[in-house]
DNA sequence: AGAGCGATGGCCT
DNA sequence: GGCCATCGCTCTA
């Protein structure tokens, strides 16, 4: 059983609700999938806007790799791929709701709020423990993996948050009720 | 509750 | 040199 990846409309729709997985040499964490974001290729808040470079490279391998990417010079975001090889699109996993785990989680962030260790992009990817070794990896074959988790009640459909360009496309989804996203 | 801002480094022009 | 798909702290209200 898998999330529909056909795109990243799709794709960022679809995987709310899953539970994602890392089972690390220091335990393991899980959480649903709760706050998501779709990027394409031809879209200029996107890293694949431009085409493939060495940078965005993840971006542009088949369905289910992972695009791990550093930025403001301390954080790192994690994102699906989507679509067909070479289209350059993705989901960005902007929030979880932690399930396993959790007194790794707050060890990873140095926190003890439940409702602030995973209510980010970059949050969520340092209490999981992902990092860049990641990038370029799949989700079907270890480490970090998905499983089935609860289907969404309601959705809520947004515009994204933290880019510059294409501000109004409504690309951001979370589930309606959750208490662990980023933003309402 | 919301605005402002510093931290900190890779990448693009 | 400037820009970031961010976070957490501080200040004002």
């Amino acid at each position: 059983m898998k999330p529909d990846l056909t795109d990243a409309l799709t794709g960022a729709r679809s995987l709310l609700g899953w539970k994602l997985i890392h089972d690390s040499p220091d335990g393991l964490t899980s959480g649903y999938i709760v706050e998501t974001e779709s990027y394409d290729m031809n879209d200029a808040a996107s890293h694949a806007f431009g085409g493939e470079r060495v940078s965005n490279s993840a971006l542009f391998r088949p369905a289910g790799t992972m695009y791990v990417y550093f930025t403001y010079g301390m954080h790192y975001c994690f994102n699906i791929v989507t679509g067909r090889e070479g289209e350059g699109q993705g989901v960005l996993i902007r929030a979880i709701e932690p399930v396993e785990g959790l007194d790794l989680m707050k060890k990873r962030r140095n926190r003890q709020d439940v409702k602030q260790l995973t209510n980010g992009p970059a949050k969520l990817v340092q209490a999981m423990g992902i990092n860049k070794s990641f990038n370029g990896k799949s989700v079907w074959q270890g480490g970090i993996r998905l499983e089935p988790g609860k289907t969404p009640e309601h959705i809520t459909q947004t515009t994204r948050i933290g880019i510059s360009k294409a501000v109004d496309l409504p690309w951001r989804y979370y589930v309606t009720d959750s208490a662990y996203i980023s933003k309402r």
